[in-house]
DNA sequence: CGGTATCCCTCCTGATACTG
DNA sequence: CAGTATCAGGAGGGATACCG
């Protein structure tokens, strides 16, 4: 496997708190950045329509979430000066690339989520009152 | 699950707090899993291996780490009554079929990471002393 | 060996209010 | 409209010490 290939490689790397694919993981990992990137996939967005779109950010979140995406090259931020402002959102072709990989794990997650809810399920009841030879 | 059937039909729920898709994400996001897990991938680890095979995490942390992932039916551990103990972590199937998305993102990471460190440090130029017209 | 128990602390996230 | 400012709360993560 491919996969394999690239861990002999470098055994260490993504162990390595300096790896850059260590805050790839990170950058993942927050709360908004997915949702931003798949919302912007489908179309240019303005400030307001992500707000809307995603639902429950707030602007500052928001705002936190958009800077940093595009401080990674992932988004572009367009400003029209005009009465009314408008601001215009969308991915960058290096944003358009990470959006399969993204939709592969969320497809995972469409897919397996049911397994996972019941291995909770029977894990939580396993371990509920001890998990003595019950 | 009811929030199963609704996200199976409707990939667009992502953005509905209650998705577990929402929850998968979280579980990916958080910082030592997906170490683990690339790390299972390979083979069985014992609790010390994967301390010293990772680095940097704390034992309290990796045993939180495991126990997620364990409730969530991707790892399996196993127990030997011995002399001294064992304990062997490795994955389930289901473990097993999250490590290709997974490993597609790091791919991802790979080979596009330079382009975001580029992006940040063009970024981090232009915002140091004031974005004025050049 | 394979964990727990405690304390601590930062960062993420959110609510609310205000501005160019 | 598109943010910024401020305050606050809680979870995640870490250092250290101890136990079966």
């Amino acid at each position: 496997m491919r996969i394999m290939e690239a861990e002999a490689r470098r055994p260490g790397d993504i162990n390595d708190p300096d790896c850059p694919t260590r805050r790839l993981i990170d950058r993942v990992g927050d709360k908004w950045s997915v949702l931003v990137i798949l919302r912007l996939f489908e179309r240019t967005h303005r400030f307001s329509e992500l707000r809307t779109a995603i639902g429950g950010v707030t602007p500052k979140v928001l705002t936190h979430t958009l800077r940093a995406l595009e401080r990674d090259g992932l988004v572009e931020r367009h400003v029209y000066a005009e009465v009314p402002p408008r601001v215009e959102y969308r991915l960058t072709g290096l944003g358009h690339s990470i959006v399969a990989p993204l939709a592969a794990l969320r497809d995972w997650a469409e897919e397996h989520i049911p397994q996972v809810v019941q291995a909770r399920e029977r894990y939580d009841a396993a371990h509920a009152k001890g998990p003595e030879g019950e």
